[in-house]
DNA sequence: TATATCGCCGAACGGACGTTCGGGCGGCGG
DNA sequence: CCGCCGCCCGAACGTCCGTTCGGCGATATA
């Protein structure tokens, strides 16, 4: 029975060993660089070095390539801020560890999750609950982290959620390798928040 | 009778001059809620009421209209903002007025600059060059603003003001009408910014 | 009233798109 | 050594795309 489980396993490893990973990257890269909608199955195969048609063997459509580009990405993140997090910590600690992760994916991590942050599946999609409830789950790490910390009274950690993510998620619009490291912008992200900017006058 | 309407229209609107207008409001909110490129030529003069021969009367391709819809968003915020502008006041409330002209045009200011904000002329298109010469000389206002504050030695301002705008486009996300006020939601990021946030445990 | 121009119509064109499908090749189980 | 099957090829199909163009009614000019 061994030989039957060993067997199962190899075609498995066989299936998606292949150039389904491959592909995906080129999707990925695809969908990234000139959008959802621009990017056509024809460049995405070309960009994988296989045949437009030879695409439907691993993913049914267009529209579920997308789907899987977004699982990876969040997969992938989600992955790196969890492992951040293993380390014990403050809670500012805490917080600056998951948004160095976070950058860190974001801006030198690959083509995943900045094609995640550029392209939505459309409203009518099957699968963009599956990755909009991926995106709540994720960004609930970033309210349990605030949650946790000790800030003055009446600030508005909601909003102060939107703050921070949104500043960190716009910055692959204008970041550009060889400069600033992912990780020092996030600090210095955090930075203007604990510290006051106000010297009054 | 649907014939009557839109001849009386056409009246109308031919004594205004043309229906450029509302033609370019209309691929504005195409491009905004579709993407460029999923945002068919026939969507959009069907959103204008009229033929897709028809844009070719006020515009070149499909390219020039992203172009035009670009400078008009640019050109609204700019007078926005510079409006806001025109009122005294110490260097953090002109910032403020600032973030809050902006993020009221954003949000609350039609679809041209969420459509700026979403979609960008192709690297190779040559109406490119003019519309990334407006976002940066209308960035530099910022620029401006946020040298005349008065901040502790040592912050980078560049990275402030990449964090502050970041923070503020990528509204145009989450942000749903009814809720927080864009002026309320610009002063508290600015809050964030001003005061200290970490008590100091 | 004749005429030129403006603003738009309606139909068409060539090409690119997402997708389908029969077939073939190479490695693995028997 | 044969037959099977995972993986991919290559060529098509129908549809939709951006764009072109001749023409037409309404308006301004004379």
């Amino acid at each position: 029975m061994a030989d039957v489980a060993q067997a199962a396993r190899k075609r498995v490893v066989r299936r998606q060993g292949n150039r389904r990973a491959l592909l995906l990257e080129a999707a990925a890269r695809q969908f990234l660089h000139q959008g959802y909608a621009a990017a056509s199955m024809r460049d995405i195969a070309a960009d994988a070095g296989m045949q437009p048609g030879s695409i439907y063997y691993h993913f049914p459509s267009k529209a579920e390539l997308l789907v899987a580009v977004h699982e990876e990405g969040m997969r992938r993140i989600t992955e790196a801020v969890a492992q951040a997090l293993e380390k014990p910590g403050g809670p500012w600690a805490r917080l600056e560890a998951a948004c160095v992760a976070h950058l860190t994916v974001l801006l030198e991590g690959g083509d995943f999750f900045q094609a995640v942050m550029r392209e939505m599946p459309a409203k009518s999609d099957p699968g963009r609950r599956r990755v909009t409830r991926m995106r709540d789950r994720y960004e609930e790490i970033f309210a349990d982290l605030l949650d946790a910390l000790p800030l003055p009274r009446g600030v508005d950690r909601h909003d102060l959620r939107l703050m921070l993510l949104g500043a960190m998620n716009w910055s692959y619009r204008w970041y550009r390798p060889g400069a600033e490291s992912p990780a020092k912008i996030a600090r210095k992200f955090l930075g203007f928040l604990r510290n006051r900017l106000d010297t009054g006058t």
